[in-house]
RNA sequence: GCCGCCAUCGUCUAGUGGCCUAGGAUAUCUGGUUCUCAUCCAGAAGACCGCGAGUUCAAAUCUCGCUGGCGGCACCA
């Protein structure tokens, strides 16, 4: 059976872009192999907790669609999914440890350990603990009357520890460059290092896919699932997403909440899509596809090392292939729920024609349709050379309007054609002035339709106080 | 500094010893369509396959070294 999960752990203000392609692609690989997506909130971290970001974490990870099998807020078999609720078992796991020789306990304080790490690296050595309460008499047998102390990993010197990735292949460590992790910190609470692989031990993870970034934490789990004598999962490490300057995807150099996206109007299946496309690429070189498509043809060994440098621009691209080819009404119920209220469902339809190859986000619409529902106001100097032509312009148009019975594209296009020819006007020169005056813009959907849409007397109204 | 990972057009990538004078996508530029902007169509430019050795009749593809980039080295995850 397998079993994949993320880990996320509230100290951010929403999903990271990265983590959100963490999970797609345990999602994936756990509904390609009929397996459970699991969502563990590791919240550890007391100091640096977050409030409201495992709610938000959760809820943009429904937004994208990848929904867990079992998480916090859902009752699952291995409950609860939260670390902060099972801290009495990670004790007892750490305690396990200590029993078999393969823990100790450590009584050291912050202010030693700093002088420590100083002199080690003033050496240039490896700054790593010392082992001073292992087998250190005066601490051991004063245990239960200390109330501060962790429980350390006992490292074995000089000993090769190797794991299989199934993206980087074998991955060798040597014990001397591994330092005695501290497994349970002095506030009871148990480190990454623990509790990750406890968890992922006791709700059964077949294959812990994650960052790159967690390569040379490995070993270190290596040693405790040999310690406790449990079956390894299958690891994978992602590559890591990258800002365009290669260094690991940030928020000071580009958007990182995966909800941003959101709310700047791209559209979850397109940015999955193009996630899908980092560090692997279709059999077929295709570059659009569904996400259904994408579980078929999928597979974890099929993914490159190589760190991809996270590209807006292609986002873009590929969301507006996604917006062209929606149907019509399909389209019109995002760009509804994109607006909310704004814009009225029929105006929305309405315009979807004149806007749907010219969109790239959601958001865009705006851009286009702002003026149908707000009048413009124009700067006429500021647009063009000759005030006194535009007015001219706008009375011969306002003229023509008032004549047109039948207010339909084709018709409002042919009359004015015909006054742009009598003004002796070049058409580009001509409807510019036009599409001004009617939307305050120079970049505009279509002319004829979007007057249509507006309506005669909205036409008039707005060519009158021009002219 | 130490350890580890990685290395093909600006970017995402195809390529697993001969089909490669390296293919696609995107971005860029040019032209066509057009009342703007897009779409669409046609085309251009863009990678001495990081560098250097080796193995081989043959290497982007295998080996080694170098260089570079990135990641990790906490009582953070």
């Amino acid at each position: 059976m397998v079993r994949t999960r993320i880990a996320p752990s509230p100290t951010g203000d929403d999903l990271h872009i990265g983590n959100l392609y963490t999970a797609l692609i345990n999602w994936a690989y756990a509904k390609k192999n009929k397996g459970q997506f699991i969502v563990r909130i590791e919240d550890t971290d007391r100091e640096r907790l977050v409030k409201g970001s495992e709610e938000k974490i959760l809820s943009t990870l429904k937004d994208f669609g990848l929904t867990p099998d079992e998480s916090p807020g859902v009752i699952g078999p291995y409950s609860p999914y939260r670390q902060s609720e099972r801290l009495e078992i990670y004790k007892k796991y750490a305690e396990d440890l200590v029993k078999k020789g393969v823990a100790y306990y450590c009584y050291c304080s912050k202010e030693r350990l700093d002088k420590l790490r100083q002199k080690l690296q003033a050496e240039k050595k490896i700054p790593k603990y010392d082992k001073y309460c292992l087998g250190h008499e005066a601490c051991n047998m004063k245990h239960e009357t200390r109330e501060k102390y962790v429980i350390r990993l006992n490292v074995k010197e000089n000993i090769n520890i190797t794991f299989h990735d199934e993206i980087h292949g074998d991955i060798t460590f040597n014990s001397n460059d591994i330092d005695d992790q501290v497994l349970i910190k002095s506030d009871g609470f148990p480190t990454y290092h623990l509790a990750v692989v406890v968890d992922d031990y006791l709700m059964k993870i077949s294959h812990v896919i994650r960052a790159e970034e967690w390569i040379s934490s490995t070993p270190k789990h290596i040693l405790i699932y040999e310690a406790m004598e449990w079956k390894k999962p299958v690891f994978a490490h992602l590559p890591i997403l990258r800002n365009p300057d290669r260094s690991k995807l940030s928020k000071r150099k580009n958007p990182v909440w995966a909800s941003w996206y959101l709310k700047e109007g791209f559209i979850p299946e397109a940015v999955l899509n193009y996630l899908s496309l980092m560090g692997w690429s279709h059999p077929e070189q295709k570059e659009i596809f569904s996400i259904e498509e994408f579980l078929e043809v999928f597979d974890l060994k099929d993914i490159q090392a190589v760190g991809p440098v996270f590209d807006v621009a292609k986002l873009k691209w590929l969301n507006g292939e996604y917006i062209r080819k929606y149907k019509i009404q399909n389209l019109k119920f995002k760009i509804k729920d994109f607006f909310g209220d704004k814009y009225s469902e029929n105006l929305i339809e309405k315009t979807i024609p004149l806007i749907q190859e010219r969109i790239k986000t959601l958001k865009e619409y705006d851009e286009y349709c702002g003026f149908f529902i707000e009048r413009p106001n124009i700067d006429v100097g500021a647009n063009f050379n000759s005030p006194e032509q535009f007015k001219t312009t706008m009375q011969r148009i306002n003229e023509n309007i008032e004549k047109i019975q039948d207010w339909k594209a084709e018709k409002i296009g042919e009359v004015m054609q015909n006054v742009a020819k009598d003004a002796e006007m070049k058409n580009s020169e001509f409807f510019m002035m036009l599409r001004v005056a009617i939307s305050g813009k120079k970049i505009t959907p279509p002319l004829n339709e979007s007057m249509e849409i507006l309506g005669k007397q909205e036409c008039l109204e707005r060519i009158k106080v021009l002219s």
